[in-house]
DNA sequence: ATGAAAGCGCTAACAT
DNA sequence: ATGTTAGCGCTTTCAT
């Protein structure tokens, strides 16, 4: 049998398991476990990935001696460095992110949720995160709610049992509540909210101009001499929505205009509910010469039925709808529009969460705003005056 | 262990089952049952993540119990399960998916590198494939490569070291070599390409119907009585624009077409290019009278110049391209296009992958096939026969 | 039914 | 300059 390595008996040595493809032992004399060494440890063609283990057997050197020469330190012979770096090299090693950061308690790694990949507001702010996130040290998970609040809440958990190191998020359009936020930020991990954010929650959100945009939007319009201006808005409990409303009312009020709240009108915003609003305009006793929506899409998809009916666009009804678009653009006639430049969205969302995470010492939180601008196009041209 | 708050013995005193949520003690000498106060359950509010053990000290119970009643595991008393699950959820216990991963020696996390989110194309693969990760156990892990080479390399170093369980991928336009995905194989980790494959890894590829979708618009066209078409292709190595100017080519043929070199143009298919390939064939003595692009917008953007010319579509010139977008069906003309329904290409690409994984055992990779249709619009009828 | 301890891959403090 | 070891959070034998 085996020779237990600390008492050198036989007899009181028993077999107790297998540990990495080694047989255990246990000695019962001097109550001792012992793994007898493997005797033929040549074979360093592993199948699956290789360790700092794998590279530190491959040389005969401790696994501390590799980590050090891998991680560049200063205490080491830069000949052992030089052959460790090599046979790391042949082995393919890379290191376990893991492992990493398991140990050092964080992971380089920011969350992000939103709601739709297929918008492509969100797919631009993404490539503006996505952007920052390259020229630096952090990588980015991305998970979609799919405009479902459970499905958001379940995000969030998965992006906290990943441990990432900061939290993008735009809520879904159910997202009304904020438990699920507020519990990652008691964990103290960093949020950063943009778009649709939530206000109760005292983080860093990252804007556009809501308000100054759909203001100018509704101004517009007036100025090209629109009388009866209706919007079609999203769900109300929505802040970013509510603050395009606001705008409206208050071109409404600088023109000395009286608000009529037939002409207001909330929708969930998807392309199937531009019929229904857009029957409802054309079914009161005077239909809107002027129609705002709060999302470009919704204005080119009016505008297409508008168009199927015969109506001419500006003359008969003007549209302006709140951010730019390709198809605002190439549609025709081509949308008026307030540009809010999604990418630098993204750009500043990651900027300030990144600044979050290394300035242990938060800041306070406040609203950051990327300034738009006005794309005036065929839809809304009346002749009236372009200011 | 536990002192007995009655004889002050130690020796004596057994876990006793639990009452609220607070374990109870019998101590066998003085026969007496007393309940813990829970001294210690009070400084347990953590600033950060709570863990096992944070857990287990809340109860006075070792972390292998929790660990037992966190997994629902059998031999564990229904009562100190109770307990822990609960103080799990005041303490907002939620597992360390590293520490997990770490020891199970898998991540259950998908890596996906495609070539660019903005691309409508690629974000509805990526809706299909998180629409079949959502109902299984994978997350995923979206890179994007921004059509450069060494992006795509450094994405697929970041994958492995996270320890993806396999990768999704859809090679950047700059991507003509692959030994940076020979090595993700070699360490034997699944790879599934889609779209923009690499023909030379014997790898399992989900495809759409390249050669057969250009066929039948070539064809489309043919039909409706154009003479002379012209085709918009891609850059020359990649091999779906080499299966659909196969399928352009086979379209001539069987018509007893001639094949005219001049009306064969590789591109970059960026926006950008468009302008100057239709000059181009504006150029040439005859010019075409059909266009075929191999991307969808490249037609509508050709679309939109020749309209700018004044030239009349598709009286003197066809239109049709390759995959559907709502550009392509809101322009005016709406281009006829072979629609190639991206999100079950994300679905079946995410099912293989899935399959791949849990089937140690792999099944020999073969291109999978998702079928397409065409799509006739405006751009194309020129009153010609529609087959 | 519960606890103790090994080990996943890595880093860093502590030896030598 | 290099090796030994503890520990990150967790699961899983093995022992009680």
């Amino acid at each position: 049998m085996q020779k237990c390595t600390k008492c050198h008996q036989v007899d009181g040595v028993i077999k107790a398991g297998f540990i990495r493809g080694n047989q255990r032992f246990f000695c019962k004399i001097c109550s001792q476990h012992f793994i007898l060494e493997n005797a033929f440890k040549s074979d360093l063609k592993k199948n699956g990935q290789s360790t700092i283990t794998d590279v530190a057997n491959a040389l005969g050197v401790s696994i501390s001696t590799v980590s050090r020469a891998l991680n560049d330190k200063s205490d080491i012979n830069p000949d052992t460095k030089k052959a460790i770096l090599q046979a790391a090299m042949e082995l393919d090693y890379r290191p376990n992110l893991l492992a990493q950061s398991l140990h050092k308690g964080k992971t380089n790694t920011i969350g992000v949720i939103i709601p739709d990949v297929e918008h492509p507001f969100f797919a631009k702010v993404l490539a503006g995160i996505q952007q920052v996130a390259n020229g630096s040290c952090f990588r980015i998970i991305v998970c979609h709610s799919n405009e479902s609040k459970s499905a958001e809440i379940l995000n969030t958990e998965t992006l906290i049992d990943c441990r990432v190191d900061g939290l993008i998020i735009s809520h879904s359009k159910e997202t009304t509540s904020f438990e699920h936020i507020k519990k990652i930020i008691d964990k103290g991990i960093p949020v950063v909210q943009f778009d649709r954010i939530i206000t109760e929650l005292n983080t860093h959100n990252v804007m556009h101009q809501d308000y100054k945009g759909s203001f100018d939007l509704v101004e517009h319009l007036i100025l090209q001499g629109c009388e009866r201006i209706a919007i079609m808005s999203g769900p109300q409990e929505m802040y970013i929505c509510k603050q395009r409303l606001e705008g409206y009312k208050a071109a409404f009020q600088k023109y000395g205009r009286e608000i009529n709240e037939e002409y207001i009108v909330h929708s969930n915003i998807a392309k199937k509910d531009c019929l229904d609003v857009f029957d409802y305009f054309m079914s009161l006793e005077y239909p809107p010469d002027g129609i705002f929506t709060i999302l470009n899409r919704n204005g080119v998809e009016m505008m297409k039925i508008a168009k199927e009916r015969g109506i001419r666009i500006p003359q008969e009804i003007a549209f302006a709808g709140f951010g730019d678009d390709i198809l605002a653009e190439y549609f025709e006639p081509s949308l008026t529009v307030f540009n809010h430049f999604p990418p630098a969205i993204g750009q500043e969302v990651m900027k300030v969460l990144i600044r979050l995470i290394e300035n242990k010492t938060h800041f306070p939180a406040y609203n950051h705003f990327i300034e738009g601008e006005l794309v005036v196009r065929q839809s809304s041209q009346k002749g009236g005056y372009i200011k």
